[in-house]
DNA sequence: GACTGTGAATACCTTCACAGCA
DNA sequence: TGCTGTGAAGGTATTCACAGTC
């Protein structure tokens, strides 16, 4: 009945990483990296919290940090630099990563166009759709190739990573497909989850469903 | 001290509706159209959960159908048509809606171009964007104006939603502006949350933060 | 005194279990 | 019996309050 934690005494908690916390963490990164450049050495999690125009709390903040080990000093703050290195590390912003486009309609188009411009660790290796007027096409020197193909031609891509930019009623489809030629992340558009066996991680983004929030709360008022 | 709802025998006691179950009843209403479109009449919280390829339970199914009325009729399931019809009321599928894209980089030109392709009911009225380069240029016949302008140029458009897919540092600013010039809505496509005052309804799109989750799941392994 | 690290409290969402009707 | 409607339970994320440390 003793608790394991109170053997070691300062034993450090180091609670799990969780899903949610890593956009904010990804946040932390980025404004971390202006403070540095300004030349600041360390920081608190007050002013960590005004560099985001307080739009997340300091307590969210400790949290997050506590979680990636005992990097803080009480009294003081956070030195920045050893911060940004493990932020980087634990986000992988120090791999590259290989993406397939699976449906490039206006969706795959445009996805493919902003996180190629946005940051250089991402490469798109692979391109897929259905359409006949599509497939043959290039896009930065990639060929656009058919989708009944990809058990074919996506082993030879090498990607890590897939983008489902396809109709609802397909995209259960790719995802399996993608899933057991290897792809072990799958970044969804298609409007509701998936769902696959494995270790696949899978995230889902919803446009036209945020959209519909928007119209349903201003359709109340 | 005596609970209001047993007052009334056979209350309903229809939960708020509330925003995370909009996504979910969107693709209610898109599976049932498909159904309709079948001649189905009716149809049960199962068959519903059958038709979305079971990635919603039929638990949740009941508990986001029961926030709009009673609807269903226990031992039978729900009739089809004005489940349908209630479901676009609450959704505010009924009305057009003018949209206003704040930054027309990537990300703005990717998403005006899925909106209005995907849904009818969504009209880009109004193009912003501070770069020199951009300014001036069209997009299916809207001048794109400059971001400074903004207070001379969005009240003409009559925008109900704006669209902000500016840089992180920037994306306060431009909603602050778009709030205090009448929008009530915003689809944040930049890094973290924005805080506005007053009655604005504010939803967050983060893509970078979102393939971050991808590639720290896949760096953990 | 200042600031981190963290258990407890709170709020929220989903799942379970079952009462209530047709 | 079959299916909806719903309170209760469970799980997860955020906020609070404060002990611990510099």
């Amino acid at each position: 009945m003793i608790d394991p934690k109170l053997d070691a005494s300062r034993a450090f908690s180091g609670e799990p990483l969780v899903d949610v916390s890593i956009p904010r963490l990804f946040a932390y990164h980025r404004v971390l990296r202006q403070a540095q450049a300004l030349g600041k050495r360390t920081i608190t999690s007050h002013g960590l919290a005004a560099m985001l125009g307080h739009t997340i709390a300091s307590t969210q903040i400790r949290k997050d940090l506590c979680a990636l080990g005992p990097l803080g000093r009480r009294g003081q703050g956070y030195a920045i630099d050893p911060l940004v290195e493990q932020l980087a590390c634990v986000l992988g912003l120090e791999h590259d990563w290989r993406i397939a486009i699976v449906g490039f309609g206006y969706l795959g188009r445009a996805f493919a166009a902003f996180i190629t411009a946005r940051e250089r660790r991402f490469n798109v290796a692979a391109i897929f759709d259905r359409s006949p007027a599509v497939v043959g096409q290039r896009w930065q020197g990639i060929v656009v190739r058919d989708v009944a193909d990809m058990e074919r031609t996506l082993a030879a891509a090498d990607c890590n990573i897939a983008v489902i930019a396809v109709p609802a009623e397909a995209a259960q489809d790719c995802a399996q497909r993608v899933a057991a030629l290897g792809i072990r992340a799958i970044l969804n558009f298609a409007p509701m989850s998936l769902h696959l066996r494995g270790p696949v991680i899978v995230r889902n983004i919803d446009l036209a469903g945020e959209m519909a929030i928007l119209t349903h709360r201003l359709s109340l008022e």
